[in-house]
DNA sequence: TAGTGGTCTAGACCACGCC
DNA sequence: GCGTGGTCTAGACCACTAT
């Protein structure tokens, strides 16, 4: 009879390994600290690197750590609040806004964005690059897809290039009235181009958030914006922009 | 010479192995439909298995295919649309809102709750827990944090356990007036519990949209919700319920 | 150049769902 | 039981950063 209930559900080692790295963040490290490198830290804990790093990609993607390839691994601030749906009803590159324009080229968009913005699939529209910076940080990149009929008024002439024409769309643009706008949140993984606006690895965890921009009766425009999942907390204000901020919501 | 430009960046097997599957799937795969197992795609495109999963594990987060231990890897349907910002001004629990109540216990809630609470740390709370049901599949599981002073007319007296104590504590939350909600959206990795309603493993990608809601000039209650990051698409409508409803926008 | 995290291999065993 | 995906190992080499 000595069989008191025993380890009737045997935790993998990676999750209990997080567990006790989780702790040990809170209660011996402080934000910025290095830690010891991988191979030391699996040592220590007896497992294979292998098995540390599964613990490590999971602390990564939850904001408690930031690796970085050639320099180490750090403790994460915690995630900062990033302001989405605050300026409802304004159009992209009001006054005010968090966007720094970068680039505009024509183009033709993804099947989805076609779809919303019912134009042709193989139909070409202005395409403005933004990238948003956050305390010092890059924290988001965007692409702008805004249909040459939503901005007739352009020619190819008056057409400077660069961040000078995506000023003079969204300038174009923003002469409709804004009846309004539907937005969507989901979990990506970065494409090359952005996860170097990013300053991050290929295929990094990113909420992609889609906005569709609605004038006289159809999609004017469609942005598709990818923020940094680690290190981003996308807020939504709906009740006259109270601040919310406080540490982590969830333990392990 | 002939030295024209080569490989300057030579991309990751598991990457490459992505992108390879990625269009295999638009082209000869219907949804549902099971794949080989991983040990005879790993042969069939000649690299380790390990490698191998590492592209299929970006594959399932960017929600393209769905694992199962025992059964295999399937291909995944598009991401279902899940109203989250639609219910503007109502309380949780109001007529045909999409969440059943599960249970309801009183207990301590995490640092960042009763921060937002402004509870003490350790002051019980009442924590209710329900479920969400979307083309029926379980898609998000909550944590609903009432403090006691927030449903005072409730005594102890009157409580009857489970789904029907929670009823009575979100009626009796319904008698406040609504002043406003906030929200966040931020991604984590799925406690046990959590995972367990989901039908996902522990540690499964999710999207958690914490909401505060506000009443009398102050937090009355806070909502933690996870929902399956692989399998929905957080839709927040500003423009009236217009629907939103189309495929993937990005492409790897 | 030294040290870091990122990629990759070729195995092994385990937990789970189904038959 | 059998086949599946999930976990784990002990190595190796590569790409990047800082010095």
């Amino acid at each position: 009879m000595g069989t008191t209930q025993l380890e009737t559900v045997p935790e993998p080692k990676y999750w209990h390994l997080k567990t006790v790295l989780s702790e040990a963040l809170d209660s011996e490290f402080a934000v910025g600290e290095i830690l010891p490198n991988e191979r030391e830290l699996a040592a220590r804990f007896g497992v294979a690197r292998a098995t540390l790093r599964q613990a490590l990609e999971q602390l990564e993607l939850e904001g408690r750590l930031q690796r970085r390839r050639g320099v180490g691994t750090t403790v994460a601030p915690p995630r900062m609040g990033v302001p989405v749906g605050s300026a409802q009803g304004a159009w992209p590159g009001a006054a005010g806004d968090a966007w720094q324009p970068a680039d505009c080229a024509p183009g033709t968009p993804p099947a989805g964005v076609a779809r919303m913005l019912e134009t042709h699939p193989d139909e070409q529209v202005h395409i403005v690059r933004r990238t948003r910076v956050s305390q010092g940080q890059p924290v988001a990149a965007e692409l702008l897809y805004v249909p040459m009929s939503s901005v007739a008024e352009l020619t190819g002439m008056d057409a400077p290039s660069g961040a000078a024409r995506a000023r003079v769309v969204l300038r174009e643009l923003a002469r409709h009235g804004l009846e309004g706008q539907d937005r969507a949140v989901e979990l990506g993984s970065a494409r090359a181009d952005d996860a170097k606006a990013l300053d991050r690895l290929p295929g990094a965890p990113v909420l992609v958030v889609t906005t569709r921009f609605l004038a006289e009766g159809r999609t004017a425009a469609v942005s598709v914006a990818t923020y940094r999942a680690d290190t981003c907390r996308l807020t939504f204000g709906d009740s006259g922009g109270v601040e919310i901020h406080h540490g982590p919501q969830r333990q392990a």
